[in-house]
RNA sequence: GGCCCGUUCGUCUAUCGGUUAGGACAUCUGGUUUUCAACCAGGCAAGAGGGGUUCGACUCCCCUACGGGCUGCCA
C-alpha cells in the first residue's frame, strides 16, 4: 500500500477537516497539534476546517472548558469555518440514525442490563479468559421483547475483516471477530461517541479525519457504521501522540501540557505553530518556516508513524527565529497580549513607544517574551536607574570619575552612532582603558544591568537627554 | 490476557533496495566581540536484537525485546 496515495476520493471535491475535542479541560498541546494539522491540510488546499465540541458526556463537559479550548485555538492562530457544532445538540439526529440502522437490520435492541454484562465479564475473567460480550438479543424475536429499558447495539459482522486504509499508518487489518456489538444508543437515548462521531462527520461533510492514533482501533468500528449506513468512508489519517521527554505519554509531570500555558510562558504563536508542525512531520530539511510556507508544504505523507517527544530547547530555538523575523508592530501587539496572559502589568504608552524603537536591537537575541523584556529592560525603566548587584560593581569611584568628564562631551553632538563612537573611543583611550572597561559602567548607568544591547543602541533608543541624565545620576 | 501501532545520532527528522546514512536542536572546540546573546567555522553522535529474501538491505518478510494504544451505556 503506497503511502503516497493521499486520497481515494476525487480531487475535485473540496476538502473538509475538523477538530473535535471533548470539553473536559483546557486545550492540550497534543490536541493543539491535531487541530493544527487539520487546519493546515484544509486551509492549504482551499478547504474547510470545522470545529465540533464533543459534549455528549454531560457529566464531564463544561462551558468553561469549551471557552478555554476556543481561546487556545485562537491564540494558535487557527480559525474555523462557521459556528462550533455542539454534538449534544444533535442527539435527536443520532437517535434517528440508530433507528434507521435497526430498520436496515444493522442494529438491534438489547435489553441486557449493565449488571448482566458485568457478571458475564467477571465470569470470563474468573475462567482466566477474556471474552467479548455477546448479547442474547442480537437475533431475538421482537415478540419476546420485555417492557424494559434497552440500548441499541450495532449488529457487527462476526467474521471476516475490516480494513482501514490509513494515510499515515498504512493498511491496517482488524479481525471482525475481535470486535463486539458496540452500543450506539444508550438506554437514555443519547448516542455514544462511536455513533455520534460517524453521524456528525458524515453530516458535516468531513472528507479527511485527521486525529490521534489512539483512535486507530476505533476507526474499524466506525467504519462498520459507515458501511451499515451506506455512507462514503472518509480518508483516515491517524497521527501518533506526543510524548514527554522521557518517551512516556505527555502528562502534567512533564510540565506544561495546556496550550495556554505556553502563551503564558511567553512563546510566540508563530514559533509555536512552526515547532508543532515540525513535531512528527517533515518536509525534507525545512526547519524554520512561516505559516504561509507551512500551508504550502504541509501534506499527510510527511507525517511520521512514531510518537515524537517534546523538546523545549528546540521549541525555544524555533521561537527565537520567529521573534527575530517578526514585524515590530505585530511583535509589540503580541507582547502586550502576553503580558495579559501572564498576569503582568501592562506597558505604559511611553514604555510601548520606547520598546518599539528598541525592538531592532533586542529581537534577534530573545527566544521568549520574558527574555525580550529582559533585554529591553533599559527602554522600560525610568530614572533613577536602580543598578542590580552585578552592574553596581562597575560603578566604582574611578568609573564615576570617567563618566563625569565624559558626560559634558555628549551635550553638543549630533545623536548618531558615527558621532558618538569617536567620543567614547577617545574617553577610553584617554583613561588608558579598553572600550570594554568603559562599556561596563555605561551599561550600569544606562540599564542597571551587565547584560544589555550595545551601549550605542541604548543611547540612540533612549535619546540624548535621557542618556545624559542617566549618566549624571550614576556619576553623582 | 487478546488485538492494533511503533522503534535511524541525546531530541526532531531525511532516506521510499545500491548514500562516506544528510539536515536541525542540544552539546563540545575554535573564531568574532562591548557584556549577554547573536553570528561564523569545525568536532562528537544513529539504523533495538536475531533470523530470512536479495548480487545488494535502514529500507521487504518473520521472531524477540522495549514503548504506546484499544479492549466502557468515556471521548
Amino acid at each position: 500500500m503506497p503511502r503516497s496515495s493521499e486520497s481515494s476520493h476525487s480531487e475535485a471535491r473540496p476538502i473538509v477537516t475538523r477538530f473535535a475535542p471533548s470539553p473536559t479541560g483546557y486545550l492540550h498541546i497534543g490536541g493543539g497539534r491535531t487541530a493544527l494539522f487539520n487546519w493546515l491540510y484544509a486551509r492549504g488546499r482551499g478547504g474547510k476546517f470545522l470545529l465540533r465540541i464533543e459534549d455528549t458526556d454531560r457529566e464531564r463537559s463544561t462551558p468553561e472548558a469549551t471557552a478555554a479550548i476556543l481561546r487556545g485555538l485562537t491564540w494558535l492562530g487557527l480559525d474555523w469555518d462557521g459556528e462550533p457544532v455542539s454534538q449534544f445538540a444533535r442527539k435527536d439526529r443520532h437517535a434517528e440514525v440508530a433507528r434507521e440502522m435497526m430498520a436496515r437490520g444493522t442494529a438491534y435492541k438489547c435489553f441486557s442490563t449493565q449488571e448482566e454484562i458485568a457478571i458475564f465479564r467477571a465470569e470470563a475473567e474468573a475462567r482466566g479468559s477474556y471474552a467479548l460480550f455477546q448479547s442474547p438479543w442480537r437475533d431475538a424475536d421482537p415478540a419476546t421483547f420485555p417492557d424494559a429499558p434497552f440500548v441499541i447495539r450495532m449488529k457487527a459482522p462476526r467474521t471476516g475483516e475490516t480494513i482501514i486504509n490509513d494515510t499515515v499508518q498504512g493498511r491496517v487489518v482488524i479481525q471482525n471477530s475481535s470486535l463486539d456489538d458496540m452500543i450506539c444508543l444508550r438506554s437514555d437515548a443519547t448516542p455514544t461517541y462511536m455513533l455520534a462521531v460517524v453521524v456528525d462527520d458524515h453530516d458535516m461533510g468531513v472528507t479527511h479525519v485527521i486525529r490521534g492514533d489512539d483512535h486507530l482501533n476505533n476507526a474499524a468500528r466506525q467504519q462498520m457504521i459507515y458501511d451499515a449506513m451506506g455512507w462514503e468512508i472518509p480518508t483516515w489519517a491517524h497521527i501518533p501522540l506526543i510524548h514527554g521527554p522521557d518517551g512516556k505519554k505527555l502528562s502534567k509531570r512533564h510540565g506544561a501540557t495546556g496550550v495556554e500555558e505556553y502563551q503564558a510562558m511567553g512563546y510566540p504563536a508563530a514559533g509555536m505553530r512552526n515547532y508543532l508542525t515540525r513535531l512528527g512531520w517533515a518536509h525534507g530539511d525545512a526547519e524554520i518556516f512561516t505559516t504561509e510556507q507551512a500551508l504550502e508544504m504541509f501534506d499527510l505523507g510527511g507525517i511520521g508513524r512514531a510518537p515524537a517527544r517534546l523538546d523545549f530547547k528546540k521549541l525555544e530555538n524555533t521561537c527565537g527565529h520567529h521573534i527575530a523575523m517578526a514585524d515590530d508592530a505585530a511583535l509589540l501587539h503580541e507582547l502586550t497580549a502576553y503580558l495579559v496572559a501572564a498576569g503582568k502589568p501592562a506597558l505604559t504608552e511611553t514604555q510601548s513607544a520606547l520598546l518599539k524603537s528598541a525592538l531592532y536591537c533586542v529581537k534577534d537575541r530573545a527566544k521568549t517574551f520574558p527574555e525580550l523584556l529582559e533585554k529591553a529592560h533599559f527602554s522600560l525603566i525610568s530614572r533613577p536607574v536602580q543598578p542590580d548587584e552585578a552592574s553596581a560593581k562597575s560603578l566604582d569611584t574611578v568609573s564615576r570619575g570617567i563618566l563625569k568628564t565624559l558626560t559634558p562631551q555628549l551635550r553638543n553632538v549630533s545623536w548618531t552612532k558615527d558621532a558618538l563612537e569617536p567620543i567614547l573611543n577617545h574617553a577610553a583611550a584617554e583613561n588608558g582603558i579598553g572600550f570594554g572597561k568603559l562599556a561596563a559602567p555605561l551599561r550600569a548607568a544606562l540599564a542597571g544591568r551587565t547584560a544589555t544591547p550595545s551601549v550605542y543602541d541604548m543611547m540612540l533608543v533612549i535619546g540624548q537627554d535621557e542618556t545624559i541624565a542617566r549618566l549624571e545620576d550614576a556619576a553623582a
